[in-house]
DNA sequence: AGCAATTAAATCGTGTGCGATATAACTGGC
DNA sequence: GCCAGTTATATCGCACACGATTTAATTGCT
């Protein structure tokens, strides 16, 4: 053995899916750049297009971000016009999202997105499912592990 | 159907690679303060582990990073005097990144990191190598795709 | 040799991310 | 009804992460 190094970059899962994510943001930029979002922005209108009125704990559990983080995050969209915060008047904590016509206007220029990228990769619809699957089970176990 | 949304949250694979990768830091946190390193930071470390001497752009390449992100982490391993930064004689624009001995001699107390981790999850590791391999095809078609 | 083009790091501005803390609103026990 | 504890966001400080730009060094063309 040449190499005395027991740590291996290559040999850590941890570091694929840190060089996927890369990987899948430097792809997402240009396409999203069009629609004048960034990734997270754009997870988090995909997140309110499947339904909307949700306050921004549950978004926060949705897309695993804390308040500090969906905070600012919510602001930009607001300052936007795609998205509209208001507190819900039953629990004055609690902040409810609604997409504003501008938001619900943008699903669909943003509905090919996935398909122009996916396409891009070459990837068989197959292999995307096993690795996404595949993913899911790690995630879980991650997060069972983190529990 | 009841959900008119084209477009389902749990349907992208971006949005698994985003989540799993949320999942590993939050795991990797708690093991890594006990080293003083951050997640990226311990990356940097490994990619030094395997090889030192190597420039800026070469690790930056190892880690899928920019100079402008490298930069600073460098700065602040240098400072905690794990890293040392030099620029190389023979072509002054490069800088040239050597482990002082107290950056060797913190790979012994990291080894364990990976193990504790993979062990925590309760993964196999026939799964484990079944993504991260799923991971690496995909990352190289992103890749592809972007060139 | 001399100057334009290229290359390697560093710097700057913006936008995530998170932990710790703060603030404001609700809930329970009494 | 009041106060202690809890809950939902927001704020703050720090550390990535990148594109655009800058600075300094090298290369290449003539």
């Amino acid at each position: 053995m040449t190499d005395a190094s027991p740590l291996k970059l290559d040999d850590f899962l941890c570091f694929a899916v840190y060089s996927a994510g890369h990987a899948f943001n430097r792809l997402y930029r240009p396409l999203l750049d069009r629609l004048g979002l960034t990734y997270p922005q754009y997870l988090a209108m995909v997140a309110l297009w499947e339904g909307d009125g949700v306050t921004v704990g549950e978004l926060g559990q949705r897309l695993g971000l804390e308040s500090s983080t969906l905070t600012p995050l919510l602001k930009r969209l607001e300052a936007m016009e795609l998205v509209s915060r208001a507190r819900d008047p039953k629990d004055e904590r609690q902040v409810r999202l609604s997409l504003t016509d501008k938001g619900r206007a943008l699903q669909g220029p943003a509905c090919t997105v996935p398909a122009d990228l996916t396409a891009a990769s070459g990837m068989t619809a197959e292999e995307y499912l096993k690795i996404r699957d595949g993913l899911e089970t790690l995630r879980a176990a991650l997060a069972r592990a983190d529990g």
